[in-house]
DNA sequence: GATCATAGTCGTCTTCCTGACGATAAACAC
DNA sequence: GTGTTTATCGTCAGGAAGACGACTATGATC
């Protein structure tokens, strides 16, 4: 208490988003090139800058929709409609973590369903859906075989804590099928555990788990052959946000 | 992307703290009473302004050693010695959260074991540690009847957010040690439990629970008798941090 | 010193949940 | 029709937790 709070000295505040959607069984992540120094060609997490007036929680739903057209949910809602589930993640505050100035970012964790290709000021080669593995490996090579530069900023820090944040939510709550579009079945919302955990689960017990939570999952009546194979009951998420006993990740 | 990042909006940001510790049975936190406007003279949680060349932990475990004397711990270390685990919590920045101007709060929660009487700034009357419940019952009177005014800001609900993370941090983690001194019963463990979640808990499936974890506890060899009744083995933390299966906690 | 209260520790039993896995069902491709 | 794919139901064994009985080792009380 011995710091005179008069003389506060000045930061700038942001907000960067971890994105994270399913896309052809793999957990990929919205990714932005930047255009402008520091780290400029490199690619980074969608974020700018808290505006005087806006809570933070506004500005983090403000960039996701500018980025994506993604509207976020109210949390207090059960995800249902194409809205993406958004929450606070952490907040970065090293004092050289941008070269320019003292920036703190606040960071939040955003869960979309698959989505059409990304735009960035109308720019599609400036924003794309990166699966988390490529974009975590640093300074290694793509699928492609292409070099792949580490992410900008501590962003790679972020990510990876996005990621592990998503990885250990859905072993408790219903979040999962914020991954998912509106009606989907138990197969389809199987593979978005695998593709989080990366790990593969039984059909036969991720059946029997999901469909005997109490208000998990609500049969919507129809049926869906689009998966191939037998057809499968549509179910929308239920009301239940907490999954007890929770969904046990095996190990590693 | 169409705001100007060159006339960034200037923000003043600090750490607050919501220091847990079990005193007599129940959850207490760290409170200290204003001495300026606004809420002059409300209680308020532990904090201040982060410094131009400080991390936001840093400052955090700066707070926190000026407020209690406590060190804060790394938290990839085991909790054994009489420092605190401290982590970040959450980060609160609605625009009028502060009347004097925008500040956005990065919230800390420190776990602490029972202390002797805090001290800020040399006056004990300006700091104690109070019952959560009590903290948190806004506008309600105290157990001697006094009236209670609710905490300053938003600190209510700071509060409110790091008690039910510690509520819940303790299923599936060895944190309930960082309540207790350095060598510790079976008993005084699940007093912690009982008092951090307002619950009984069975002594008999306790012990078996806490001593069959691999990791969690581990035996120093000496017992005591500072609970009455018959001597009870002493513990230290193990270096488990995660516990699987987790602690159940017991319906509502 | 006998009795009592208090806390700690070990066991038992039942119930629930999970993992492993067999079997059947209903679509499509050929 | 046959094979392939995915969905769904059922069975069984093992592990963990809740309920609770029983015994142990202290200090307090009479």
């Amino acid at each position: 208490m011995s710091y005179d709070p008069s003389a506060f000295p000045p930061f700038a505040v942001t907000v960067d988003l971890v994105v994270l959607t399913v896309r052809r069984h793999a957990l990929c992540a919205l990714a932005v090139r930047r255009g402008e120094a520091p780290f400029q060609g490199r690619w980074a997490l969608p974020g700018g800058f808290v505006r005087p007036d806006e809570d933070l929680s506004q500005a983090a739903a403000r960039e996701l929709a500018e980025e994506t057209g993604l509207q976020a949910h109210d949390p207090s809602v059960p995800v249902q409609d194409n809205g993406a589930h958004l929450e606070q993640l952490a907040t970065y505050g090293d004092p050289k973590r941008d070269p320019r100035m003292r920036v703190v970012s606040v960071a939040h964790l955003a869960l979309a369903p698959d989505l059409p290709a990304p735009r960035a000021g109308g720019d599609a080669s400036n924003a794309r859906w990166a699966p988390v593995e490529e974009l975590l490996q640093q300074g290694g090579y793509g699928r492609e075989g292409e070099p792949v530069a580490p992410l900008a900023f501590d962003h790679a820090q972020i990510l990876a804590d996005g990621v592990e944040r998503a990885r250990s939510k859905i072993e408790y709550s219903s979040l999962a099928t914020a991954f998912c579009p509106p009606e989907f079945t138990v197969g389809e919302l199987r593979r978005v555990y695998e593709a989080v955990w990366g790990v593969a689960l039984d059909p036969r017990n991720f059946h029997r788990k999901v469909t005997g939570t109490p208000g998990f999952l609500v049969p919507t009546g129809g049926t869906t052959t689009r998966q191939g194979g037998r057809p499968a009951q549509l179910f929308r998420a239920g009301g239940a946000t907490l999954l007890n006993p929770p969904m046990l990740r095996p190990e590693v």
